[in-house]
DNA sequence: CGGATGCTTGAAGCTGCTCAAGTGAAGTGG
DNA sequence: CCACTTCACTTGAGCAGCTTCAAGCATCCG
């Protein structure tokens, strides 16, 4: 979901408040009010919900230059919670607005449903692969490009969030995950220290995220 | 996916053609330029693609008073095929008349941004049962629910699809899928004779949806 | 230093997959 | 109308991958 930074200049024009919020603090909770949506200017959130049993699920991660919120776009009410991850500064665009400005210039409004539509398709992304190394190896690929983008080194990054995060998002546990990490490791295409990620072999990597083995 | 008549009739008014499709034709085809929206008035589709193997992985199925089309907003190209399951009828809703129209009234816009959030969430909702039976059992209650929409009987209702789309779609085997519907049928949860199924104890079979055993 | 937290590693078990054969309904041709 | 084929589905046996439970480490923080 990054934007253009055109793009971007452009909802800015909408804004209202840019908040500072600490890592722990909601940006909002399943329930609330549908109110408007966020453009992440710094740090990490992390959406989520809880299933029957209590465990999370985690639905996905934001980092600079993308938005979240349009999960309450139909209901009204948010249906997951965000979790600020890293101390977040963060664009409040009021939907209000977005409706206002989108009937007087149209073009701002495709704009909005185009970017609904990338930020809902990047949530089918780690659904797709088949087994866990592959979903492990398209989530490293997708975070790295979209950590670069906000300055990250070129095949070196650092993750915003836990194993458990990561585990709970690829819909396998962190015990797993863990030993495809190493796994990863020990034939070569990546460098693992805690949450430094070092992609060594790129293009090995995204054959096995491809499918092919 | 199913919008109420007055929603419905409103987007009527922006109708040009209603198609008529026979089962086997694509609606749209991976890679088709971005035109139109479109409602089924009868009939079910089946929103697909293949991965890299050439497996076919399922997205949805859609039936009458359903949207599709969603898909193409972003990369005003289609990402996956549309294949007609049961003779179809089709409204075509030029996408360009909904961009004018929403300039002038801009409920329908926000109208229009509703239904395309609940479209997209709905492919969330399989993804999210943790194991096969757990996904079996939100299938056949989710598409229980909207097939009585369009006519069926309250616990009765005939599968469009044939097991294999089925089983695409919920990620497991079509022979997984057969042993858990052999597997609830044995426990009384339902009646299955070939496509044609009863649901005989609603409350049991939404309990193993939510993950309670 | 002691404890907490987050990550890794190991062993055993279960779920779902693969491969393979069997069944039954619907359609085809003689 | 009946054998023959075909197709969709079911069923079975063995296996692999992932989970569960449990313990072991390292880092951070009081």
């Amino acid at each position: 979901m990054a934007i253009e930074p055109s793009e971007l200049e452009r909802i800015q024009s909408m804004v209202r408040h840019v908040q500072s919020l600490p890592s722990g603090d909601h940006l909002f909770r399943i329930g609330d009010q549908f109110t408007a949506i966020y453009a992440v200017r710094a740090g990490c959130i992390k959406s989520y919900s809880l299933d029957a049993v209590g465990h999370e699920l985690v639905h996905g991660f934001h980092v600079r230059n993308e938005l979240l919120g349009f999960d309450a776009v139909y209901p009204d009410r948010h249906r997951c919670n965000a979790l600020i991850l890293e101390t977040c500064s963060v664009c409040v665009i009021p939907y209000r607005d977005i409706a206002r400005l989108g009937a007087e210039f149209h073009s701002l409004q495709s704009q909005v449903m185009r970017l609904m539509s990338r930020e809902f398709s990047r949530h089918l992304i780690c659904a797709e692969g088949a087994g866990a190394t592959q979903r492990t190896a398209i989530f490293l690929l997708d975070i790295q490009s979209r950590l670069r983008q906000q300055g990250a080194a070129k095949d070196e990054f650092r993750l915003p969030m836990s194993r458990e995060d990561v585990s709970n998002y690829l819909g396998i546990t962190a015990e797993t995950l863990s030993r495809l990490m190493t796994k990863l490791q020990k034939i070569g295409l990546i460098d693992v220290d805690r949450r430094n990620i070092r992609v060594a072999d790129c293009i090995r990597l995204e054959r096995i995220a491809q499918g092919i083995r």
